[in-house]
This record gives structure tokens, C-alpha cells and sequence, in this order.
RNA sequence: GGUGAGAUGGGUGAGUGGCUGAAACCAGCAGUUUGCUAAACUGCCGUACGGGAUUACCGUACCGGGGGUUCGAAUCCCCCUCUCACCGCCA
């Protein structure tokens, strides 16, 4: 969420790049500036009556001591006609409040400079491409075809045991996604990324602290008799390794690793980008997190790219790299790349990883501060990237590699895999 | 699942109605001393919000969370959450 110092020192600020979100937010941005304005004016009154509450009680135990019952017994009431007081304000002052914050969380984050006008993800911006799209003969399959072909991922098996969206990987099928996070780790801790196993249930607190809750709560699994939800990407456990922390200078940087199953009821998208692994309820994913100070934030953030287009080349997938636009922007990214690789078999780009900078939109929530060199606790900025989600890693490799009904497996893939043709 | 104990500042831990935003020790920071390492000594050392000449300083809140009793609550009462220990079950 966006602090408060912010929309009161520069409303028109906020307003003017929350547009290039497509977000109208004057009239929430000025009932908060008046909202805010009433919450310090309560509080001054409420601190001063207090005060005085508390200036009259010690004054009553000294006159006791002195044994001035009668006095005492009049301060006593002035004390309770001042409680009264305070207690309608304390009310006021918590309607007020409960008020700002609801109308504070409605709020997306604001796009940082480089994030290119547009309305949608046809006006993503590429800046950069590569690899060779591969020529594949009239008998190429997309992957479902292949993948059933070659039993190595079972849909129908999934449907049985769970429902759709959940497959069942075999034999080579279940070893390459056992390589290829193997391999992203390998690469990742290498990068200096510290590798950490999280839970991939979660309480309330940790969904509340990376923003899923509460507007994306129906996206989630619930385990409703814990309380539990079941994480729909490892940042929600990582970055929440850091909530309520305070860092200092020589924290930093914070970089971590971790591989988790996702999972994702993507309740509501439903269609022909479904089909196969394109879009799954349960899929794995290594991720990586990073936590900055605001003045190196954007640094780490092109050394992420970086990192993820490296571990792209190795795989040899036809990729491009897209900055998205302020309309396809998420809610509480500051700025989001995205990389695509070419499933040739299908014609299209799919989405294999995200790398974002939230600056300190998260860590406002997360209350992740760091005491900087005058001593000062201010906002860290916090970011991540999928490096990288494997369905749709899997479903490019098998139908960009395939060749003669078998699928050759990347050189760099070979030492994990232990076997080099499907 | 059963029984019991507990939750206090970065850590250990004192504190059963006012002088306690909170002892002491450890850790951390600054300094003095010192041939090095070490040690000793002195001072500082929570967070948030508000006020303010915006360093100072002042006010208020916070001792797991919420409510209550009282002129006054870390301390007494109620509810909730969580943690630990033992037993049972078990990968």
C-alpha cells in the first residue's frame, strides 16, 4: 500500500501516475487527504484529554496518601466526565481510521518512470528478443499430443485423482521437472541467491503481507479448518520471512531461492489458453526474492532480468523479454518484465516468468524497514522474479525440440535429466 | 486427541495496583584506556502516531490479541490466538 506521507505531501502526484494505470484515483485520494487530516486533528484532542485523565489519577493517589478524601472524591469525578470524552473520541477516531485504511488499500501501486503508456498486453513494450524460433515439419504436435504420445504427463490420470489442472508426470516426464528444479537452483544459489524450503501453507498474516489478501482471497485454497491458505507462489512464504523486520545497512543484499509447488484455483479463466500445461491449478516454480534498499532497488531489478534471460539461453527456448505497459501492469508492481518463449507448436508466446520491483508498496504492508546510515528506519523496497515456472517451460521444450515424434533435451538440461532424448 | 505450563524490549529474564516504557545481564553503537588480541570503564541503545524552532524536546499508545474492573492495570477478571513440555497416535 502506498504511505500516507505520500498522498498527503503529493495528491496530484499520485493521481497523475496512477492514470497512467488507468486508474481514476482523485476521489479516493482526496477523501483520504481529508480523511488523514481528521485523524491528526482527533488525535490531538484524544492525546490531550488523556493526558489530563492521567495527570488527575496520579494527583489522586498523592491526596489519598495525604488523606484529602473530599478532594479526591471530586477529582475522582472530573475524571470520569473526561473518560467520557475520551471514549467518544477514541470511537471517532477509530471510525475515521478503520475508514482511511479501507480506502488506502484500494490503491495499486504507482508505476515508476519507465513504464510505457498503453491500455493493455497489446501494447507491452519488447525490448529485447532471442534465440531462433525453430521450423518444425507438418506432423509437429503441441505438447498434450506429444506429452500423451510419449506417456510422460498423464491429464486424464489427474482429472482421477484430483480434478483438471492437476496432472500426474511419469517416468522421463516427472524426472525433467525434478532436473529442471535442480537446475534453477543450481544456478540461482550459484547467482548468490540463498536457497530456503518454505511452508506452502500460509496464515492470514502472510497472505495479508504480500497483498493476496484480502482482495485475491477466491484465488487461493483455503484450508478453512486452520486457516491455512495453500501459497499460490513461494514469495507469499519468502517475503513474509521478512515481515515485521527491521534490517540494518549490513543486511543487505537480501537475496533468496526457493522452489515450491503453486497453487492456483484461477477461478474464472476458462477457454482455449487452458488447454494442456498452459494453464494449471498445481505447477512448480522456482522463485527469487530480493530484498533492496530504495536507492538499489532498480539496479537489482536489471540483474534479475539479466539473471532470468541467462537461464533462459541455457534452455535454447526462442524468448523475448517485454516491459509491460501501465494497463497490464499488476496491482502492486511499480514495474513488471516479462518473459515469453515461442511454443512453435502452438503459435504463440507463453509466459515463463515475471521479474517485478515493488519498491515499497509490499514492504508498507509487510512493515520491512532498515535503519540507514543516519540512523533513520525507512521502507525497504522488495522484488521477485519466477526463475522459473516449469508447465510452460515444459510444454516449449517438447514441442520446440521435438523431432521425429522423440524430444531432444538441452545440453545444459543433460546432467540433470540423465538422459539426453524422450 | 489428553494434561499441564507459558507469552514482557534484538536475546536471556525481573516485575502481583500508582515512584514501571518497564530492573539486571548479554548482544549492538559511540567514546576513554591499551604494544597486538583480549579486557576494563563511561555514555547511548524499542516501535508507531501526533505536536514542534522538524537534530533537540514534548504528548499519547503499545508488556501475544480483544474486552472488562479501577481515579489509576504489564500486574486483577473474562474471551481468543499462539508457543512449549509430557502422554497417546504417527511420516
Amino acid at each position: 500500500m502506498l504511505t500516507l506521507k505520500l498522498l498527503r505531501e503529493d495528491p496530484e502526484y499520485v493521481i497523475r501516475k496512477l492514470a497512467v494505470k488507468h486508474f481514476d484515483a482523485r476521489e479516493i485520494v482526496e477523501k483520504i487527504v481529508a480523511l488523514d487530516k481528521n485523524r491528526r486533528d482527533l488525535q490531538k484532542d484524544l492525546d490531550a484529554c488523556l493526558a489530563e485523565q492521567k495527570r488527575k489519577a496520579a494527583m489522586i493517589g498523592s491526596l489519598m496518601k495525604e488523606g484529602k478524601k473530599a478532594e479526591a472524591e471530586a477529582a475522582k469525578s472530573e475524571v470520569a466526565s473526561l473518560k467520557e470524552h475520551s471514549k467518544e473520541l477514541e470511537a471517532a477516531s477509530e471510525k475515521n481510521n478503520d475508514e482511511l485504511m479501507s480506502l488506502i488499500v484500494l490503491l495499486p501501486n504507482i508505476p515508476c518512470d519507465l513504464v510505457p503508456e498503453g491500455k493493455d498486453s497489446n501494447d507491452n513494450l519488447v525490448v529485447k528478443t532471442g534465440g531462433t524460433v525453430p521450423e518444425l515439419g507438418p506432423d509437429a504436435l503441441p505438447h498434450w499430443d506429444l506429452a500423451k504420445k510419449l506417456d510422460i504427463i498423464d491429464f486424464d490420470l489427474g482429472v482421477k485423482l484430483t480434478g483438471a489442472g492437476f496432472p500426474v508426470y511419469k517416468g522421463k516426464g516427472a524426472r525433467l521437472q525434478r532436473a529442471l528444479i535442480n537446475m534453477f537452483l543450481d544456478i540461482n544459489t550459484r547467482a548468490g541467491y540463498l536457497e530456503v524450503e518454505p511452508p506452502v501453507m500460509v496464515n492470514e498474516a502472510s497472505g495479508f503481507g504480500t497483498g493476496q489478501l484480502p482482495d485475491k482471497e477466491g484465488q487461493m485454497y483455503h484450508a478453512t479448518l486452520d486457516n491455512f491458505y495453500l501459497v499460490p507462489t513461494a514469495e507469499v512464504p519468502v517475503t513474509n520471512i521478512y515481515r515485521d523486520v527491521i534490517l540494518s545497512e549490513n543486511d543487505f543484499p537480501v537475496k533468496m531461492t526457493a522452489y515450491t509447488p503453486c497453487f492456483r484455483r484461477e477461478a474464472g479463466s476458462y477457454g482455449k489458453d487452458v488447454r494442456g500445461l498452459n494453464r494449471l491449478h498445481q505447477f512448480d516454480k522456482v522463485e527469487i526474492v530480493r530484498i533492496e534498499k530504495p536507492e538499489n532497488s532498480y539496479a537489482a531489478l536489471d540483474d534479475m532480468v539479466a539473471h532470468v534471460e541467462g537461464i533462459v539461453c541455457k534452455l535454447g527456448l526462442p524468448y523475448r523479454i517485454l516491459r509491460l505497459c501501465g494497463g497490464d501492469l499488476s496491482f502492486t508492481s511499480a514495474i513488471t518484465y516479462d518473459f515469453e518463449v515461442y511454443s512453435a507448436a502452438q503459435g504463440r508466446w507463453l509466459e515463463i516468468s515475471s521479474v517485478s520491483n515493488f519498491e515499497s508498496y509490499q514492504a508498507n504492508r509487510l512493515k520491512l524497514r532498515y535503519k540507514d546510515a543516519d540512523g533513520k528506519t525507512q521502507l525497504a523496497h522488495t522484488l521477485n522474479g519466477s526463475s522459473l515456472a516449469l508447465p510452460r517451460v515444459v510444454a516449449a521444450l517438447l514441442e520446440d525440440f521435438q523431432k521425429d515424434g522423440h524430444v531432444i533435451i538441452p545440453e545444459a538440461l543433460r546432467p540433470y535429466t540423465g538422459f539426453d532424448i524422450i
